[in-house]
RNA sequence: GGGCGGUUAGCUCAGUUGGUUAGAGCGACUGGUUUACACCCAGUAGGUCGGCGGUUCGAAUCCGUCACCGCCCACCA
């Protein structure tokens, strides 16, 4: 049964079937009548995505939570799902699809796509839920949700047509960020902007007034740009309206270069002296600032590029207009379908060719890259759907202020605060196929039909129209309109689909079955807590906290808890192309997923990257096979659970000693998960486990376990076996599968049946205090620790048993020494223990709290080492002597610290020179060095 | 440009309202096959807490400043 090592491997996959055949993860499952709920939803990992250490430290962290309040006996639901990660996945089966030597999506359709992935979502989509349940994540997968699945899609549905109604939701014409390379829209989120070596061109542009010469300043204005190829459709000149050196151009005009476009120069404050000439060139179709510009000054827009970023003049209305054809012809033949950077290229050699350009600098500046598909972003004017974030942030800063959704740690709240206060519009139509489709229809007559589905959208639109109406694609659609003709009126609906965040932002609603009135809905909202890390703060809690106030008009999380990045040992951000990543499942696989688990909460401090190194999970494998050896031991010597034991009427001060240490431990966990500190959790399981019951707890145990029966063994056995339950506990929430085989081990061990699973037992509470019984064992263990110390440093050979005689001793002292006369005998290696009033001559000494412990060999005793051993200890006393000194005859400090301090000072002043007198004596009894 | 965080032992990190002898794991060194555990036991060494200045009776901890590192946000002149 008890091998000398914990494997993991065997193990690990029988303790989940056991779980699982207890439906121990059910919402309610092990719950006290009436209890109190707490619920997490967890962060929906991409369904088709697998575990990486991001998604192993947050779903620990959850499930320390989640296990420790189950075992407190609330009402918990751990509510799993996973995302469909549009752009993501869409990705992935594009890709596929070309590795494949298939046609792309758009020669297989629109249906056939979709189709296929949810064939790769059928296929892969198991991956993440196994990984978590490798992980001993314990969420109720009977609740499993899918963010395109039937009720989420109702969500979404109804959210997107509630906000429309309510005007929150709208369409416009605007600039955004467009991908080029994915051919679609793009939230501000999903732009990064990438430090990039280029080149900053200055221009000249002739004065319309003026025949030009290179040679003559007064014949040009210089412009300077990073983006040579937008000048095709630039439709002014700005200067700044207080710049001197400008005015008397202000309402002129420029005749642009290659184009021949006459445009004005305008004064506009966005224009900034103090950058390139001053004079800016205006480009309102392909530039955020210009477009803003553009509406001040109503220039014109002029889009040169078509939805791939390359140019496309030809046909070209905008950008024929007002320019000589003919003379174009030659740059158009030239420029048509090129690229933005083909077309940089040929613009700059052409302007030099012309005598236009100045000069051209090298230049590092911030370029905006799609997060997804690494190409530059284009600003590109096109109609999407948007929602006002600004009016649904209000009440979502509302909440953070006033407390009812608190951050963790605290200082998240500031940039949660900076963002929403700043929020802008949110586009959140996409050009994609993998989603939720918009619920718009559109008519013949610009009419847009907002509804749940086809139904309601027919009878909208017949009621409007007047007459029957036929839903057809919209490439038919619009033929159709082209040319009217008899027969009912044609609409076509939105190609377009959701951004991904828009289903993610219900989702701590609508995976309770909202907009359904469901119990889970009534019992679980809000939530009690959200743990994510901070890079998604923007993207998805902020938008949560903005729909559930919109939509259910109460914050849907108590606390978001914002964990810490991982990254590897160096603190490098794991990515792919670094190659540091390191795979949660090979970990598990090397070391268990407990000590994995173990190693996370260890390393989680608040507000810090987390770096994974391979020793620490090592470290932890240990503490594992530490705990299950020291329940092997305890097994061994038949430490059975004993269900009429009554901790508070242990007899023995060993057994009230550890009873009281481990009372201690379980509220130091207690209190440190409470407060999310994730690392005090662990740090204070893993010291009481390992150096209070392992090192000193057994090891004082040990002669009265192994020797012969009667009251005091039997009281230890029990004892033994009840601290080992309460570790079991303790720890459960952070090494599940070991604690729970060790739960079922005891359990066997005692022919005695658990009333649960450890799963669903109690949390331990309370217990035995008794602060004396520390005196005696720390006495104990000290003397042990001194003895040991002495004996290594002045060279005793570690076989030899020595007598220990102990000078000074009161009577309790002796009582102590005779009743743990075995355990110090055994620990400090002694043959005999004497207590007298005389110390020996020539012998190792050393001060143990009133007493002096003194080991009499001679010639055994290295005595140099003994006198520098004696000699480096007074110094260091007096040093502390007189620091504390120094204090107490500071006025100011006896007049200033608080009256607490001062006694403590006074109090150690007491030990520190006692301690000090009986350092002098011992060295006054050697004999002076030679 | 704005904001946030970091700098503590060789390495990776703790250190909760200012008062400890500044801790842990790993690593190093010394010694150990004592019948739970070598994934172990015992012991030892190692830190002017990034620099400077200030507040305070007292600063790793609070304030200022500088240096370096990291991250987030921001108009591609």
């Amino acid at each position: 049964m008890f091998d000398k090592t914990y494997d993991a491997a065997s193990i690990e996959p029988r303790i989940r079937g056991l779980w699982e055949n207890a439906n121990a993860f059910a919402a309610g499952a092990g719950a006290e009548r009436g209890a109190d709920p707490f619920c997490i939803v967890i962060p929906p990992p991409n369904v088709t995505g697998s575990l990486h250490m991001g998604h192993a430290l947050n779903n620990t962290l959850q499930d320390i939570l989640v296990r420790y309040n189950r075992m407190r006996g609330k009402n918990v639901l751990w509510q799993p799902g996973t995302d469909h990660a549009g752009i993501a996945t869409q990705m992935v089966v594009e890709r596929q699809l070309a590795a494949e030597g298939n046609a792309s999506r758009r020669d297989l359709g629109r249906d056939a796509f979709v189709e296929r992935v949810w064939q790769w979502k059928a296929q892969s989509g198991g991956a993440i839920k196994s990984q978590l349940d490798r992980l001993g994540a314990s969420c109720d997968w009977s609740r499993e949700r899918f963010t395109m699945d039937e009720g989420l899609s109702d969500a979404v549905l109804t959210v997107f047509v509630r906000l429309h109604k309510q005007g929150l939701i709208y369409r416009d014409k605007r600039l955004v960020n467009w991908d080029p390379a994915l051919l679609t829209a793009i939230s501000d989120l999903e732009v990064e902007s990438r430090e990039v070596k280029g080149e900053l061109a200055h221009f000249r542009y002739p004065l319309a007034d003026k025949t030009f010469d290179p040679e003559d300043p007064s014949t040009f204005i210089v412009v300077a740009t990073t983006r040579p190829e937008t000048m095709l459709g630039d439709t002014a000149v700005a200067v700044h309206p207080d710049d001197e050196r400008y005015q008397d151009l202000v309402g002129k005009h420029v005749i642009l270069p290659l184009v021949g476009r006459r445009i004005p120069i305008v004064a506009d404050f966005y224009s900034d002296p103090e950058k390139g000439s001053g004079a800016v060139k205006i480009t309102p179709a392909h530039d955020f600032n210009d477009f803003d510009v553009g509406k001040r000054h109503d220039l014109r827009l002029i889009n040169i590029f078509d939805e791939e970023a390359a140019v496309r003049l030809a046909g070209n209305g905008d950008f024929l207009k007002g320019v000589n054809e003919a003379a174009l012809a030659e740059m158009i033949d030239a420029l048509e379908g090129l690229d933005r950077y083909q077309a940089r290229k040929w613009i700059n050699r052409a302007m030099e060719e012309g005598g236009y350009l100045e000069k051209i600098e090298a230049n590092v500046h911030q370029v905006p890259y799609g997060d997804r598909s690494n190409v530059a972003v284009e600003p590109f004017l096109t109609d999407q759907w948007y929602v006002n974030a600004k009016r649904l942030a209000e009440p979502a800063i509302e909440a953070v202020r006033d407390g009812r959704t608190q951050f963790v740690p605290e200082s998240w709240a500031k940039t949660y605060f900076d963002w929403m206060e700043n929020i802008q519009p949110w586009c959140v139509s996409r050009q994609l196929w993998w989603g939720h489709q918009i619920p718009a229809w559109y008519g013949p007559d610009g009419t847009i039909f907002v509804e749940r589905n086809e139904d309601d959208a027919r009878r909208a639109a017949e009621k409007h129209f007047g007459g029957a109406v036929e839903f057809r694609e919209r490439p038919d659609a619009l033929a159709a309109w082209a040319e009217p003709g008899e027969g009912p009126t044609v609409l076509y609906r939105d190609e377009d689909v959701l951004d991904t965040w828009f289903s993610s932002a219900l989702w701590p609603f609508s995976t309770l079955g909202w907009p359904q009135r469901t119990p889970e809905l009534r019992q679980y909202y809000p939530t009690s807590v959200l743990s994510t890390g901070f890079d998604i703060i923007f993207f998805w809690v902020a938008r949560m906290m903005m729909m559930g106030l919109h939509l259910l008009n109460q914050e849907p999380f108590r606390t978001v808890y914002i964990h810490a990045l991982v990254r590897d040992e160096k603190g490098a951000k794991m990515s792919k192309s670094k190659g540091n990543v390191v795979d949660p499942l090979d970990l598990m696989d090397e070391f268990g997923a407990d000590a994995l688990r173990f190693t996370l909460a260890a390393l989680a401090a608040q507000g810090r990257d987390v770096k994974i190194a391979k020793a620490r999970v090592q470290g932890y494998r240990n503490f594992a096979t530490k705990l299950w050896n020291a329940t092997r031991f305890a097994a061994l010597n038949e430490c059975r659970i004993d269900p009429s034991f009554d901790p508070a009427a242990a007899q023995s001060t060993l057994s009230r000693w550890v009873l009281t240490e481990a009372a201690h431990a379980e509220a130091d966990v207690s209190k440190a998960i409470e407060a999310y500190r994730f690392n005090d959790a662990a740090a204070a399981i893993y010291r009481f486990t390992w150096n209070t019951f392992c090192d000193w707890y057994l090891e004082l145990a040990k002669p009265v376990l192994i020797g012969p029966d009667g009251p005091e063994k039997t009281e230890l056995r029990a004892t033994t076996a009840a601290v080992i339950d309460m570790i079991l506990k303790t720890l459960h929430p952070f090494m599940p599968f070991l604690t729970e085989e060790l739960w079922e081990i005891t359990a066997q061990n005692a022919e005695h049946t658990r009333e649960t699973l450890l799963i669903h037992a109690r949390w331990p509470d309370g217990g035995l205090t008794d602060e004396s019984a520390a005196a005696e064992i720390n006495f104990v263990v000290d003397l042990i620790a001194t003895v040991r110390s002495v004996r290594a440093e002045t060279n005793v050979p570690a076989a030899l048993e020595a007598d220990i005689v102990v000078v000074g001793a009161n009577d309790l002292h002796r009582t102590w020494l005779e009743r743990h006369d075995a355990a110090i005998k055994r620990l400090a290696r002694a043959a005999d223990i004497i207590a007298d009033d005389i110390a020996p001559a020539n012998s190792a000494q050393a001060v143990v709290h009133d007493v002096v412990v003194c080991l009499p060999l001679v010639g055994l005793v290295d005595l140099d080492a003994e006198r520098a051993r004696l000699a480096k200890e007074t110094t260091r006393l007096e040093r502390d002597l007189a620091k504390i000194d120094g204090r107490l005859s500071n006025s100011n400090f006896l007049e200033k610290a608080d009256a607490d301090t001062i006694a403590e000072q006074r109090r150690k002043r007491e030990e520190t020179a006692a301690r000090l007198d009986k350092l002098r004596a011992a060295i006054d009894r050697l004999e002076p060095a030679a």
